[in-house]
DNA sequence: CATAAAGATGAATGCTGATTCAGGATAGAT
DNA sequence: ATCTATCCTGAATCAGCATTCATCTTTATG
């Protein structure tokens, strides 16, 4: 196979508006957006959109690809941070709360995620992130501090639910009510 | 205000059909099917959907409004159950389990409900599903099973959060997982 | 610079789906 | 049986949106 030609300095940076806008506009408006708004915002055509992307699913899925890389940044620094000595079932639940603030940033990622179905997406990040989580989950089991049946995938699941529609007090509320059911201990008084 | 004449025989009948077929069609296919279909499913034309309900936002309301009444009458029955001795903590979750179901069953009502916003529906419904709640709730406390702060909102927060999307098993391990949030007990070996 | 290849533009196209409304059918009162 | 207020029908209208494409620009190569 040939060596392909190297893309031009204008349409790098392009891309990275595009990528750039339509984050910002999925995160205000949800992923129904319209692709002339995204390009509004990008300052670009939406012809050019279509020359980045093919179809709007593809941009859709780029976006939420970039959102899952650094979700997998954030649950490798905290597994980096247990190595160092903190507390696995703490790193957990603090990661727990970051990623649904990132959700809530990235508003609606989590609805474009799903009208995505199972799409593929950049499986290395999906893994990346599945380990470190695992990481996380094992320490913590060694610690006695969470629940010995508890799987990566009981992990997404908890976080699929998360109500990112919801105001701030209720986001809070929710991950109090979530976490005993991963741990080894009920909820106490002043939780 | 003079009395509103009485609605002829077939208004009344076609209504229920369309509410029905709509309910239905809403399950099956979520909450975007087209009116034409809604139509079709009722057989009866576009224009006596307009009749009836405005707007395609009223009729989605109406429907929700029969999944809520319905809701409520279930959890009444549980505090009936309560009232001949049954165990309130028990039937607060089975309660949970049965509205996840029926949720699946009208799958999609709850995108439906969130496509709606917070609209009026017919208050009296969930004002009745909020009482029954309530008192399954507090008579959960008196038996110490249920944790001294829940309160409504809590349920319905953790409710409007269950995954219904999710093929089976998923759905009774999310409850397994969240019920320990609202009791007293930690999760044990056995759950 | 001159030129070709790559990229950008944005009006036009096509589709999907809600909503309307002029005309036809019915229920039910007299 | 007649009559009219209700109710129904469904083709037509309208609007929003993704996607296309003929045409114009810009980049980078020699």
């Amino acid at each position: 196979m040939g060596q392909a030609r190297a893309p031009r300095a204008d349409a790098v940076r392009n891309r990275k508006k595009i990528l750039s806008a339509a984050g910002g506009q999925i995160a205000a408006h949800g992923p129904d957006v319209g692709m002339e708004e995204i390009a509004a915002a990008a300052g670009v055509a939406v012809g050019t959109l279509y020359r980045h992307f093919p179809t709007k699913t593809d941009l859709v899925a780029a976006v939420v690809g970039a959102h899952v890389s650094r979700v997998a940044d954030d649950a490798e620094a905290a597994v980096g941070r247990v190595a160092a000595g903190a507390r696995a079932a703490d790193e957990l639940t603090a990661f727990l709360g970051r990623v649904i603030e990132l959700s809530v940033t990235d508003r609606a990622v989590k609805a474009a995620a799903q009208s995505l179905g199972a799409e593929p997406g950049d499986r290395a990040d999906e893994d990346r992130a599945g380990r470190a989580v695992t990481a996380l989950i094992s320490a913590g089991r060694q610690d006695g501090d969470i629940h010995p049946d508890i799987t990566v995938n009981d992990i997404y699941l908890i976080f699929s639910t998360a109500p990112i529609d919801q105001p701030e007090p209720a986001r809070a509320r929710w991950l109090t009510l979530v976490i005993p059911g991963l741990t080894t201990r009920a909820r106490q008084e002043g939780d």
